[in-house]
DNA sequence: TTGTATGCGTTATCAG
DNA sequence: CTGATAACGCATACAA
């Protein structure tokens, strides 16, 4: 592991002063054009690349950014959403200077993840999680800009930029096309009731069923997992056999509502008409397509970033809420 | 966002030099007990937190180590091999020191992936993927200690250090399960001649074979696709009609053999017990579960990292191949 | 346009 | 056991 030459070395090389290498290096505008090609040529030669920690240290500005999952890693790397989110973000931030330091941490017993960020090693910070209540971010406040995708609980952050879609507007939009289609006897298998996005989508199905003249009392929890949808579905056909409705408030739900249903010759969507949300691969792997609401969540990725970089750049007026746009993709499900 | 406290603030704050808090916060036995309390107090009043970039500097480690991905996001993602991996070596490092910096390029255009690891950002690398050819990793020789999961294909590094399954144990395993089972006549579908990994499994099963007393003629190969083993099993059929096992050396190539037994009426397990390899989603795709041999891809990141920390620990003599068990999964097939 | 000098926050090497 | 003090590699006011 031998020693890389420094800027001291390329500006030896070059017979110019280190401050005229550090400006080549950083594009300075006001360096003579031969002088340029010099220091750039010698920058080739000797396989120069700056070191992060002294620029970083000399400037406060580290060129990362990280992104935070209060999540178990298997459940980050398990759910589409992320992964979609993840791409967008990646590929955004591509573009970009900057580099992505990926924390996943359900718990942070250590608060690794918080002297991470506190001991300077990003410039921002990206959050994406499904839940919340990690009251450890709320020491990240005022250490480094902070964008979150998806709106976070309330108290985790005064007023938090964030990325979202409008997940009221998602619910109802499911349910209304469940409506559209003549169905009726319409139940919803909801999310965590102390997640926002979960929430709001249940409170777009209330509403719509509401305008429609409907009792929303089809109503049970999933946890946004395969199986808990699976039971909920159980306890819903328990309840109420007849249903010939169903939202299911992500697609990866769905799919274990499905297997119940397959399991006990229910057909979809002849019997019960669904509609999931996320529009993610899981929409697709069954034999019946899922209709479903989608969240655009690569674009919310890339958006996140934008949002920090404009941050990062000093711009004054970044709005704190960014709203992206739902929509419905219509397959055989509903 | 407001300047967070130095060294310099804890020590006046403490009434002690620089150097001494740096004692304190690096764990050093030679501070005085009393003093080391009053230290502390100060940091926890302050809330300092190390500026890492200021402590890599001076020290020339940075604490993090870069898992290199050189694959799309998505693939990343989606692979349960990936996921599988990294929350081992997540795990493992949890208990460290180290941060993870996750580095994901498919190709590395702008050389962001080298120029990071190069620029002095980690003490160390790991590098999993399926491909190989991936030359831009040859930059990284010398720079920082390497750990591959997966053995590289030669080129890519002289004298990796590595950490890969025991194919000829797992070969092994495989046979030995179908002959505790009773089975004697037992016949295998071997992958290309030119892999290793294909090879080793060959080796293992012949080994079991010559131990058991039998010989082990029924040979005949693949090449890791599914019609290539669907021939393969209608030559052996042809050749010994009564074989009662059959140890394939891919799920994929699993699922060929036993569609032409289905065609042909013979019943798995009854007629002939089946073990794959891989435990990959085709093990779980047909009617019967496929029995087979999975890698432990969780232990494999952990002990990736394990590797890696000898490395950095200035250990001497860390083994350059570093292989770990296969497991049996036991379904339906045998 | 270029060079000089200083400082960024820590660690590490000396003395004491 | 503790305190000065010199690196660490780079960016950047300030001079020239």
């Amino acid at each position: 592991m031998r020693h890389p030459p420094t800027l001291e070395a390329v500006a030896e090389a070059a017979g110019v002063s280190r401050a005229t290498v550090s400006r080549v290096v950083n594009g300075s505008p006001r360096v003579r054009g031969e002088v340029v090609e010099a220091v750039q040529k010698a920058i080739a030669e000797l396989g120069y690349v700056p070191n992060r920690a002294a620029r970083s240290l000399a400037s406060s500005r580290t060129h990362s950014i990280a992104l935070l999952v209060p999540e178990e890693v298997s459940r980050f790397f398990g759910d589409p959403y992320f992964a979609s989110f993840t791409t967008g973000l990646d590929r955004r931030l591509a573009a970009s200077e900057y580099v992505l330091n990926l924390v996943v941490a359900r718990d942070d017993p250590d608060r690794k993840a918080v002297r991470y960020v506190r001991g300077g090693n990003v410039d921002g910070a990206i959050v994406v999680s499904h839940h919340s209540g990690h009251e450890f971010l709320a020491q990240l406040e005022g250490v480094v800009p902070i964008v979150f995708g998806g709106r976070p609980e309330a108290g985790i952050s005064a007023e938090p930029y964030f990325v979202d879609v409008d997940n009221v507007a998602g619910g109802r939009l499911a349910t209304e096309h469940l409506l559209g289609l003549g169905r009726r006897r319409i139940a919803t298998i909801a999310g965590p009731v102390d997640m926002t996005a979960s929430m709001d989508r249940l409170a777009g199905f209330r509403a719509a069923m509401d305008d429609a003249g409907l009792p929303s009392t089809a109503i049970d929890y999933g946890n946004f997992t395969a199986p808990g949808a699976a039971a909920a579905m159980r306890r819903l056909l328990e309840e109420q056999p007849d249903l010939d409705g169903l939202f299911v408030a992500s697609d990866l739900m769905a799919t274990g509502a499905l297997r119940v249903l397959a399991a006990r010759g229910i057909r979809v969507p002849d019997d019960i008409a669904i509609v999931g949300y996320d529009d993610s691969p899981a929409a697709t792997w069954g034999e019946i397509g899922l209709t479903t609401v989608s969240q655009p969540s690569e674009l919310m990725g890339a958006t996140t970033v934008d949002v920090l970089l404009r941050l990062l750049g000093g711009d004054p007026d970044v709005p704190h809420a960014n709203i992206v746009p739902t929509e419905l993709i219509i397959r055989e499900s509903a």
